[in-house]
RNA sequence: GGGCGAAUGGCGGAAUUGGUAGACGCGCCAGACUCAAAAUCUAGUUCCAGCAAUGGAGUGUGGGUUCGAUUCCCACUUCGCCCACCA
């Protein structure tokens, strides 16, 4: 007797579609097209870990799915080489991150094919290769030419350990994303994208987006819409502080003024008396880390010693300094108002101030209208070398000047040592040849900052329609018959990177690059997948699940595949639990015997199995690929109580083949089929009996199995039903009402 | 502090629009096959009572709407995620 042997069958089928080049995407067709893509991932030294099987694997359901259906398919595939490990790698070890980067990249892609994707493999692309970091270098000169890209000098994110500044979406909890240090704030010149050029648009079509309501309204909330009004208030000696209220119609309450440490009027401010403990507690403030304000809410601030005259009551209000107030936000000062907030009254009490209920409310608003944003512009500068070099040079009087688009790629130059000096510059500051340039005839000196790792993915997946294309970005034509992408799959970037390459999206529109504002159409979010513990996998913790090691204990890439599918619904965690691996392994192992062991009976299954298609069908269609799976599974168990015809095996394989490519293909090729989607008839979908369910107010009583013509009688349904000993029982000839539900096939007696 | 989501057997989960709660899988239990084990196959498995038919209870807690609530409404508890002095 024969055994399901899933790594000869695997690496069968694995050969053939390499060598047929089966995935490969036509750019014309008079097939309708799907795009799909997962979010591309970061190839680190450890391979894939059983969170990316689960992301991939959801896109190659739906891409093999619709390749069944007779869509024509693009699934490609790319990584996102350029970040930090590989640079600390080097730092650490020697090795160039040009070097590492080519081993991972090696390695996954292995990895990948030994899971059996339907990838379009001539579509790879790869951040850190000069033929794609051209573009990207292209792309920061557009948005340079429109001047969306400038640069500004500000207090930043600095990560004393990674010597880097980062932008407010790397900060988590005042620690740095990468190494989980402490940031601190620096003074330094930036460069940023203006993204707040497109705050309103980014704002108002996040409704037309059929994403989950969670991730729009991390978007919503990151963009931070609120309207409300500037208003003048003139010091004594006649300055003017602006500040920004989302409650003008307050101001007859508003007693003092607060200004952020770090706003400029505050030198004309003080006097001689204040100047030492202002300068003091400023200095402090600002150097003060955001794990520290944010530690001790307890309210700080000092008085700068002047006043100001509020326009509405014309009283004199004292100016004071806190930081609770942010610079970034609004105009960075703030009118008080402690009987109607909280932080103003919390504020007020501490420092004796004066507390005034809001008696009156202004016919004629004070000041102006205004909106703000709490999103601010897009920090992209890094200090580091293994990145996307920025295609600036400087004048020796410091002019900042693109570098001509016909001198890109600016490459990335070999180094000897990787590690940044502490002046603030990438170890690029040591490439003293690379350094110089000369730009119309003059000598420059190059930037050595790199972009931020997520402008390098604010573009790709436009790139996967034209991959190796040498005169465009990408091809126009190409780019508007397959995007807007129609399904994108991860887990993560709820906000940076999804917002990111909506601002792109927008600009280059705009520019007449893209037919299409929005670039994603759908989103599928998935959760995590954690240790059988429940705990986040770690390599410290030691409960690392590695997918290879489940394919190569003899599971096989089909078993990994549909069980991590099956392991729950896509969009939320779950954990990892090998006894339900070799469940999923047997039911393979089932579908393998029906088709190779069994032998075929002279049954009709027309009604399960076209009940199973249209269910399966639907499933996938709504992405509960977790009971698409319990479906088929349904279907085999039944298959092996009557039997199975060869029509329900050809069934059996094609619904499979999604989850299971490998044995699915197998079984067709056993059975001389086709592997095109299967529909259902709904004919088959009706039985002759129907079983109506009896309840004695709301209780279940009864079961009852009537032709189904009956079913649009409910008098006979009523006779039957009252003549059941057990329904009786509980009647006691006492009936108020019947109510009769048809399509649940339900009948209630109220007595 | 604010926002969002979740809570169902021993476990993961199902119930798509208010209509038979617990599909499917794991685990457990019994049987078949085997000298035996593994593998495989068959049957059972929410809890309580009962040989059974069947009955009672039951979807975090307390209330409400309804003929009927896991599903809708109100209050609460616990957990998770995101944001966090944004005026």
């Amino acid at each position: 007797m024969n055994r399901y042997n899933p790594l000869a069958i695997e690496s069968k089928w694995q050969k053939i579609w390499e060598d047929s080049e089966a995935f490969k995407a036509d750019d014309k067709s008079d097939k309708p097209k799907k795009f799909l893509a997962e979010m591309f991932p970061y190839p680190s030294g450890a391979g894939l870990h059983v969170g990316h099987v689960r992301n991939f694997t959801i896109v190659d359901v739906l891409a093999r799915y619709y390749s069944q259906k007779g869509y024509n398919v693009l699934r490609p595939f790319g990584y996102d080489t350029f970040g930090l490990p590989a640079e600390n790698y080097a730092i650490k070890t020697g090795v160039s991150p040009q070097s590492a980067t080519a081993t991972n990249v090696a390695n996954f892609r292995n990895q990948l094919k030994k899971l059996g994707y339907a990838i379009d493999w001539s579509r790879e692309i790869n951040t850190s290769s000069p033929e794609y970091y051209k573009w990207t270098q292209w792309c920061f000169l557009q948005l340079y030419k429109k001047g969306l890209a400038y640069q500004k000098e500000s207090y930043q994110w600095w990560c004393p350990v990674d010597q880097t500044v980062l932008a407010n979406e790397q900060v988590e909890n005042g620690h740095c994303w990468r190494c989980g240090s402490e940031v601190e704030k620096k003074k330094l010149k930036q460069w940023f994208f203006k993204i707040t050029d497109y705050a309103d648009e980014l704002l108002d079509d996040i409704d037309t987006l059929d994403w989950p309501d969670k991730i729009k309204i991390m978007q919503k909330n990151w963009i931070g819409k609120s309207t409300g009004a500037e208003i003048n208030f003139e010091t004594e000696d006649k300055k003017a502080i602006r500040v920004f209220t989302t409650r003008p119609d307050t101001i007859y309450g508003a007693t003092f003024l607060v200004l952020a440490p770090e706003h400029p009027l505050i030198k004309d401010l003080i006097n001689d008396n204040t100047r030492k403990e202002v300068e003091d507690y400023c200095r402090n403030a600002i150097k003060k880390s955001e794990i520290e304000r944010q530690e001790n809410k307890e309210k700080t601030g000092v008085f700068t010693g002047s006043y100001a005259i509020n326009p509405a009551t014309k009283e004199k209000i004292p100016i004071w300094v806190a930081d609770y107030v942010l610079i970034g936000y609004g105009t960075g000062a703030i009118m008080a108002v402690p009987a109607g907030d909280d932080r103003d009254r919390e504020f007020a009490e501490k420092f004796n101030l004066p507390i005034v209920e809001i008696t009156q409310v202004p016919k004629k608003p004070f000041g102006t209208e205004k909106t703000t944003y709490r999103m601010r512009d897009w920090l992209i500068s890094r200090q580091r070398y293994w990145g996307c070099p920025i295609p600036i040079a400087y004048d020796k009087d410091g002019n900042a000047h693109p570098i001509p688009e016909d001198q890109l790629p600016v490459m990335i130059p070999e180094v000897a040592d990787y590690k940044p000096d502490n002046s603030g510059h990438s170890a690029l500051a040591k490439a003293t040849d690379w350094l110089k340039v000369t730009i119309s005839g003059k000598e420059m000196i190059r930037e050595t900052d790199t972009l931020d790792g997520y402008a390098c993915s604010s573009w790709y997946l436009w790139r996967y329609a034209s991959p190796h294309d040498t005169a465009n970005a990408w091809d126009p034509a190409k780019i508007s018959y397959w995007s807007p992408l129609d399904v994108y799959v991860g887990g993560d970037h709820a906000v940076a990177h999804l917002l990111y390459i909506r601002f792109w999206c927008k600009f280059f529109a705009d520019e007449g690059k893209l037919p299409f504002r929005e670039p994603i159409i759908k989103l599928l979010y998935n959760g995590y997948i954690n240790a059988p513990d429940g705990k986040k996998m770690s390599k410290s913790k030691g409960n690392v699940i590695d997918p290879l090691d489940v394919i190569n204990d003899g599971y096989g890439a089909d078993t990994l595949r549909t069980y991590e599918m099956f392991i729950g619904p896509y969009d939320q965690d779950a954990a990892w639990n090998p006894r339900s691996v070799g469940g999923v392994y047997r039911f393979l192992n089932r579908c393998w015997t029906l088709c190779f062991e069994a032998k075929l009976q002279n049954v009709k299954n027309e009604n399960i199995r076209h009940k199973t298609i249209k269910k399966v069908t639907e499933d996938i269609e709504r992405a509960a690929f977790n009971t698409a799976i319990s479906t088929l599974m349904e279907y085999v168990n039944e298959l092996y109580k009557v039997g199975a015809n060869e029509e329900d095996l050809i069934t059996l394989a094609k619904l499979l083949k999604p989850f299971a490519p490998h044995l699915a293909s197998e079984m067709l090729e056993q059975l001389s089929a086709d592997d095109s989607w299967p529909e259902y008839n709904e004919k088959y979908l009706v039985t002759d009996m129907a079983e109506v369910v009896i309840q004695v107010n709301g209780k279940l009583r009864a079961k009852l199995q009537i032709p189904v013509e009956d079913l649009d009688n409910q008098t006979k349904i009523e006779q039957l039903a009252l003549a059941d000993p057990n329904v009786q029982k509980f009647t006691n000839n006492n009936i108020k009402k019947t109510i009769y539900i048809k399509k649940a096939k339900l009948l209630n007696i109220v007595c």
